[in-house]
DNA sequence: ATTTATTTTTAGACTAATCTAAAATTATTT
DNA sequence: AAATAATTTTAGATTAGTCTAAAAATAAAT
């Protein structure tokens, strides 16, 4: 079927694709993949050839139906992987995604509704990431950040954009995890950091570097 | 690391090992492997240079320490998954060797552990292989097979020697599962083949070689 | 509208793993 | 012990994925 290699830009394609613009940036994509702009030119006109993305040279890419539609079992597999490590096997939310990375590329339809049927069909993963259903609908969470609250609003806390081990322990060690109900007390015009109070309780300082890649539903 | 491929090279030359004879020969890598002796050469030299095999060229390969120690961890893995696949998604026991070879490759010590005790530490596979403990200790099955029970001699399956998915399958479908009781009632001079009856109650005719693939603990 | 900068593509080289065909070695027969 | 057969290794090619450096195309600045 499809390489490892191949299934990586696949989901590297549709991570920096957006309903707004049409075409994935080269350069974009070998950041995001942290290769070379030229290896991502070669293995585009392959993903080309075989019918899974929509190329014009210099003019960027898109995924076609066909890619599109295996780029989101890919992230299916990734989520309730991650979910399975939290869940069953005991994993903090800041250990799973290296594993996760290996765990989405093995191949089993049957495999992937089985562990879903096991998880009790979970809509979220650990770090509030909508999981796609089988099939391939993704409901994303609305794009407000702890960042876009003002003084005195409240907010839950529903995921993050940020997946970076420190960040996530860093959240952890300061009770932001999901469901937190986050308040915020101040914004220093100066950095844009908060001081804000987490379940009603204590009171924490976040710089705006924290604060944008915290995803938060109004209340 | 070591690539899947390597890991794969590993396990062969561990499976084809036995403590009697000291090396293994590049012919019976590259069958169990399905590829070329020349390919298997290659790679051999490419493990001999890693010290993971130990090797003198036309005198055959054996594993060092450290590549046994690989090996087993790629079989305790292989196993405990195989057992998640059965015990907790509901596979029949001839579904999940194939996937198992994917999910082996995996590395992640903290994962198999985990795995290990969500499991409860299981000892056996649901082919009645056994599973390395974390230490690499394996403890093999005395190799009786139903082909060396005598008339009226009684039996336990334990385990298969050969996994493919239609031997598993009829096995299945005479009851012939790890843990039934067999009685040979008659064997048959001409092709070997038996009749017995399974947990006292039904009668089978059973092949040579169908009877030889089947580990037997004798009553 | 040119010039300059940035992005993207091509050209050519490299590594891992594989293969076929030929050569070298070891094992088996006569 | 020589001849033949079988096994194993080498030589040389191939494919996937990657890289650097140079060329081509597009975008931005003057
Ligand atoms: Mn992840
Ligand atoms: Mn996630
Ligand atoms: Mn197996
Ligand atoms: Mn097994």
């Amino acid at each position: 079927m499809n390489s490892f290699t191949e299934e990586n830009y696949l989901k590297a394609i549709f991570k920096l694709s957006s309903p707004d613009t049409d075409g994935v940036s080269t350069n974009s994509i070998a950041e995001e993949l942290q290769t070379k702009a030229s290896s991502v030119t070669d293995m585009i006109k392959k993903l080309s050839d075989k019918k899974l993305v929509k190329y014009k040279k210099y003019q960027g890419v898109s995924l076609t139906k066909k890619g599109k539609i295996i780029a989101i079992s890919i992230v299916r597999n990734h989520r309730l992987w991650e979910v399975f490590l939290v869940e069953k096997l005991n994993f903090k939310w800041d250990e799973v995604h290296d594993l996760a990375e290996d765990l989405e590329h093995i191949n089993s339809e049957k495999m992937t509704e089985r562990l879903d049927e096991f998880l009790e069909f979970p809509k979220y993963d650990p770090h509030g990431d909508p999981i796609p259903d089988k099939n391939g609908n993704v409901y994303n969470h609305k794009d407000v950040t702890l960042a876009d609250l003002k003084q005195n609003e409240k907010g839950i806390v529903v995921g993050v954009k940020e997946h970076s081990k420190s960040y996530l322990n860093y959240l952890e060690s300061i009770n932001l995890v999901l469901g937190a109900e986050i308040k915020v007390d101040d914004i220093i015009d100066f950095d844009r950091s908060m001081s804000a109070s987490v379940n009603g309780k204590k009171l924490v300082n976040v710089s705006h570097q924290a604060s944008k890649n915290l995803i938060i539903k109004k209340l």
